[in-house]
DNA sequence: AGGCTTACG
DNA sequence: CGTAG
DNA sequence: GCCT
C-alpha cells in the first residue's frame, strides 16, 4: 500500500498537511509556529499539493473519510504519518526518511473497506448559486484560488469587456466552494453547469501536477502584478491601472509623485495606500461599531446599527467596514447620516468621504409608492475614518466611549478636512489643496489608522432588502438577481422585491421572507459566500 | 448569436 | 470611468 | 468563458 521513497522521487517538493482531528488546540499551534520558525513547509488545508499527511487517527480509512475523500486513489503516492515523524523533523528541523513506525496503518480487516468505487459519482449542485450553502472555508480553496487568480487576469486584460469571461470563471470557482468534498478526478466535474473546458482543465492540470501553468505564468507576470496592486488603490480601477503600468509607472510611491491626480478618492487613496491595505481585523470592526451606535443612539434613539459586509458573512478580516442603519418607525432615519457624519466629524473620526442620495426606491421600484416624503432618504456615504490604533488589539470599554466621544480634540486646525469634503455639492478642492492635506495628514506620526468605512441608511420598509444586499457576497447579489429575473419574473434590488405578475412590491419583515417570496431555501450569511 | 446584477457619482 | 454587496 |  505505502510505497516508499514513492513520495519524493518526482520533482514535487515535500507539502505537508497536519490533520488537526485528536490534537488540542494549543498544541497544534505550538506545533505549526515550530515548523514555521524551522523552515519545514505545510499547508493549512488539504490540497493536491500535499505529499505528507501528518494525523493522530489510527487508521489510514479514518483519516480518508476526515478529509472528505471520496476517491482513495488520490492517497496513492502520499505518506500517511504520526506526529511523532513531524516533530522529530521538527527538532532536526529537516524532513527525516520514513520508517515503518511513522506510518499509519491500514484500517483493521472487519471494517469494510469503503468503497473502492470505480463510480466516481459526478457532483451534483443547484442550477443557482443562491439554492446552495456556500460556506468561507471549504474542500477545494486550492482549485477555487487558481481559477481567481484567472478571474482577476480576465477582468484586468479588457475591463470593458473581458469582465464577463472573468465572470465565467468565478462561477465555476463558486461551484467548488460548495462541494462538501475535496475534487480529487477531473471526471466529478464533467459536465457540471459553468465548468467548461478552460476550468477543467485548470483543475486537471492542479491534480496532477499540484499548480496550474497558467495560473503560475499569471502570478510570475510582472504587468499582472502592477495592475493588481494599483488596483488595490481606493479611487483606481483596473482601467486607471493599466493606463498607470502603460505609461511606466512601478510603484505606489511613484503614482502618487507623478500622477496627475484626479478626483478625491484616487488622491486619499494614494496618500493611505499603507494604511488601507492593512486588513481590518474583525475586533477592530466591532470597535467602530460599538463607538458608532452609541453616537448613532444619542442622535436617533432606536436606531438600528448593523455590521454587514464580509463580516456579518464570517470573515475575521475585511478591506473596510460596512455599516447598515435603519428605524423601525418608518421616516425617523430621515436626515440621520448628514447629522451622524457632523458628529463623527466632530469627534475627529472623519478624515474624507462622500454622501449619496438616491430617489430611486419610490420611482422605479414602485410608480405607485408615492404617500408622505419618502424620496431622497436612503443614503449612503463612502469615505475614510480615523480609527485609534489601539482599536485593533483591545476590545474597548463601553466606559470608554465617552472619552473617545468628549469633545475635546482639536477639530479645527491640523485637518482642513469640513463639511465639504463629504457633502456632495463639494467638487472644489483641486490640485492645489487636496494632494498636500491628504499627504500631510499622512506621512506625520499618528496614533490612528485610515480604514475604509461605508455608512448606509434604509427606511425600515427597504430595510431587510438592503441588509441582504450589503451582506452580500458580491457573486451572491449577482446571482440571486438574475435568478429573481429569470426564474421568478421579479426584479430583486437592494432597495426592495417586485413582482410584475402580481405588479407590486413585495415587503418583507426578515431576509427569510425575501428567500420565501423567492422560494429559496434560506440560507445564513455564512452561507452566502459566494 | 446573445446574455451575463444593479444601483449611484 | 469609479464606488458598493 | 460558459450557457441557452
Amino acid at each position: 500500500m505505502s510505497t516508499p521513497e514513492a513520495s519524493t522521487s518526482e520533482s514535487k517538493p515535500v507539502c505537508v498537511y497536519i490533520v488537526p482531528t485528536r490534537i488540542q488546540k494549543k498544541r497544534l499551534k505550538d506545533i505549526k509556529s515550530a515548523a514555521r520558525r524551522k523552515k519545514l513547509s505545510f499547508v493549512e488545508s488539504f490540497c493536491p499539493k500535499v505529499t505528507h499527511i501528518v494525523s493522530e487517527l489510527d487508521n489510514r480509512l479514518k483519516v480518508a473519510r476526515k478529509l472528505k475523500i471520496v476517491d482513495h486513489s488520490i492517497l496513492i503516492g502520499i505518506e500517511l504519518l504520526r506526529l511523532t515523524w513531524f516533530t522529530a523533523c521538527i527538532k532536526k528541523a529537516e524532513i527525516l526518511p520514513i520508517e515503518d513506525e511513522h506510518r499509519i496503518p491500514d484500517p483493521p480487516p472487519e471494517e469494510e473497506c469503503a468503497a473502492p468505487i470505480e463510480t466516481l459519482p459526478q457532483i451534483t449542485t443547484t442550477e443557482w448559486a443562491c439554492q446552495r450553502a456556500t460556506p468561507l472555508r471549504h474542500f477545494n480553496e486550492i482549485f477555487c484560488t487558481a481559477l481567481e487568480v484567472l478571474q482577476l487576469k480576465a477582468e484586468f486584460i479588457d475591463s470593458g469587456q473581458d469582465h464577463l469571461r472573468s465572470l465565467a470563471f468565478r462561477r465555476a470557482s463558486c461551484v467548488l466552494k460548495s462541494l462538501p468534498f475535496m475534487i480529487t478526478n477531473v471526471k466529478q466535474v464533467k459536465g457540471q453547469k459553468d465548468i467548461g473546458g478552460h476550468s477543467r482543465q485548470v483543475i486537471k492540470e492542479i491534480l496532477g501536477e499540484g499548480f496550474a501553468t497558467e495560473v503560475e505564468e499569471t502570478l510570475k507576470d510582472a504587468w499582472f502584478q502592477k495592475v493588481k496592486l494599483f488596483s488595490t488603490i481606493f479611487g483606481v480601477g483596473p482601467a486607471t491601472a493599466k493606463i498607470w503600468v502603460e505609461q511606466g509607472v512601478n510603484t505606489v510611491a511613484e503614482a502618487l509623485v507623478k500622477c496627475e491626480r484626479k478626483n478625491w478618492m484616487v488622491q486619499w487613496g494614494l496618500a493611505f495606500h499603507d494604511d488601507l491595505s492593512d486588513l481590518v481585523q474583525l475586533i477592530e470592526a466591532e470597535n467602530l461599531t460599538a463607538v458608532i451606535r452609541a453616537e448613532a443612539e444619542r442622535i436617533l434613539p432606536g436606531v438600528i446599527v448593523t455590521l454587514t459586509g464580509g463580516f456579518r458573512r464570517g470573515k475575521t478580516n475585511g478591506h473596510d467596514v460596512d455599516l447598515l442603519f435603519s428605524h423601525p418607525e418608518e421616516g425617523k432615519e430621515v436626515n440621520f447620516l448628514p447629522k451622524l457624519l457632523t458628529q463623527l466629524e466632530q469627534r475627529s473620526l472623519i478624515l474624507c468621504g462622500k454622501l449619496e442620495k438616491s430617489s430611486y426606491g419610490d420611482r422605479v421600484l414602485s410608480r405607485d409608492y408615492n404617500t408622505k416624503g419618502h424620496m431622497d432618504h436612503y443614503e449612503k456615504w463612502i469615505g475614510l475614518m480615523k480609527l485609534p490604533k489601539r482599536f485593533c488589539h483591545e476590545k474597548i470599554d463601553p466606559s470608554e466611549y465617552r472619552f473617545l466621544m468628549s469633545n475635546n480634540a482639536p477639530v479645527r486646525g491640523v485637518e482642513n478636512c469640513t463639511v465639504d469634503d463629504y457633502e456632495p455639492h463639494s467638487k472644489k478642492q483641486r490640485m492645489c489643496d487636496g494632494e498636500p492635506s491628504a499627504m500631510s495628514l499622512a506621512s506625520v506620526p499618528r496614533t490612528w489608522t485610515a480604514r475604509r468605512v461605508d455608512l448606509v441608511i434604509a427606511p425600515y420598509s427597504m430595510y431587510y432588502y438592503a441588509l441582504l444586499g450589503w451582506t452580500g457576497s458580491k457573486q451572491f447579489n449577482r446571482d440571486i438577481r438574475l435568478y429573481s429575473q429569470k426564474s421568478l419574473n421579479q426584479k430583486l434590488t437592494s432597495h426592495g422585491l417586485w413582482n410584475f405578475e402580481q405588479n407590486k412590491k413585495l415587503p418583507a419583515a426578515n431576509e427569510e421572507e425575501i428567500f420565501e417570496h423567492l422560494s429559496l431555501t434560506y440560507q445564513k450569511p455564512s452561507d452566502r459566500n459566494c
